[in-house]
DNA sequence: TGAAAATCGTTAAGAATTTGACAATTACTC
DNA sequence: GAGTAATTGTCAAATTCTTAACGATTTTCA
């Protein structure tokens, strides 16, 4: 059985049960706001709050990081930041392949958030002929014929699969050979991989029909988890 | 504090825990895809492999809803992907906003998967003259402005924010205001309602640097959450 | 200076979740 | 038709996660 990061059981120094890496870039999205706002210190109460969490749960998480607070004052939002960014690798950039050039690879291949924070996009590909060639922002659609090449010419690790559901797993499939080690799993249907590579799945629809659920009960909130 | 569905205490009758919800939609995707491809009959270990789970989870899973396996056969397909449907509110239409006419939001007004699996897409609004009056696929680019009176006259539930950082939670309070009673938020800043209104996040972003962990651990496989 | 308030870090208790185990049941095979 | 294998449903143990509680520390302020 494949497991997940959460059901580890035996966990070395460095690993951070599941729920907390979950929360991690959360933390650091708002750390990042608030350095931008100006702010110096923040409590765990602060934190918490923002987050829809307790000050408990976060004093707990960031009491696995290398970070330290002060009585009476909470944590240096700068410290904060860089030691987040630290832990999330978003001290240094990732060069990403988003296979599937469709409306959703288009928009992430164009979309300034993930240059901005630390990704590189060294390639977008397709396999239909009428995309192949076309611009999309700096980039041009390759064939995805050619990502084996890329990928290995370049070092890329990480690949994001925005294609049909019935072509995901050859995808993946492909990208793993290639020698990728980590997928951001768009398409609606599972991919599975083999150990040593990493899948994160983000789906829009999965994340709609759970708000749905939500809805039909009235519940208040969930904020976290994802 | 705003409590997450995975917190809550005292659960009514029809209250799934959060971790059972969220994997319901992940059961829906794969049964469709199964009766798609003509298959009658599915056991919690085929299930299982296929989601990276354990049969025991599944079948815990299941055992909340109104669906029975048989010995020595599995669960009916058909019968699964009706009550799952059914559940997660799949069997009807659910009307949707998406706020943010950028990149991502119209990815998302033209991605065919939301039509098809029961979203209608009530308007794409934005703040931005240059993109007002714009054509998105079948829809036109409304002033966010309007949105109050869509969301009422349409009656409309659910709202996709798809704007920068910034201006999120504005955002959402004009939704919440309007009368949306769910919020899918793709921005990259977390977002505060009142209880009585859902909020979901799905950061790409986020989903990310979660890899980006994962993969620098040489961690196997997450499959699962998201 | 001393009292009060705020905050962290940590412990341990309490909840929630996942997993293994197994009886009961059904299908298949010889 | 009996024996074997596969599978469910459920219970309870094991594990994991969250939360409250509280001592220690630091700041504020009278």
């Amino acid at each position: 059985m494949v497991r997940g990061l959460n059901h580890v059981t035996e966990r070395s120094a460095r690993e951070l049960p599941g729920p907390v890496v979950r929360r991690l870039p959360k933390y650091l999205t708002l750390v990042q706001h608030l350095r931008e706002g100006g702010v110096e210190w923040v409590s765990s109460a602060d934190v918490a709050r923002a987050l829809g969490l307790t000050g408990s749960t976060v004093r707990q998480d960031l009491s696995h990081l290398k970070v330290s607070g002060l009585s009476r004052r909470g944590y240096r939002v700068a410290e904060l930041e860089r030691v987040l960014a630290r832990v999330l690798g978003a001290d240094r950039t990732w060069k990403v392949v988003i296979v599937g050039a469709g409306n959703l690879g288009q928009a992430l291949a164009k979309h300034g958030d993930l240059q901005r924070h630390g990704f590189e996009i060294c390639g977008i590909f397709d396999v239909d002929r009428r995309v192949i060639g076309r611009k999309v922002g700096a980039l041009k659609v390759m064939a995805f014929s050619e990502v084996d090449r890329v990928v290995k010419e370049r070092g890329v690790r990480l690949g994001i699969i925005a294609v049909p559901a019935w072509a995901a797993q050859e995808v993946a499939d492909r990208l793993v050979a290639a020698g990728i080690k980590g997928i951001l799993n768009l398409a609606y249907a599972n991919v599975l991989v083999r150990p040593g590579v990493a899948v994160v799945n983000a789906r829009i629809l999965e994340s709609l029909q759970e708000l749905v659920y939500m809805v039909r009960l009235g519940v208040a909130d969930r904020g976290e988890r994802r």
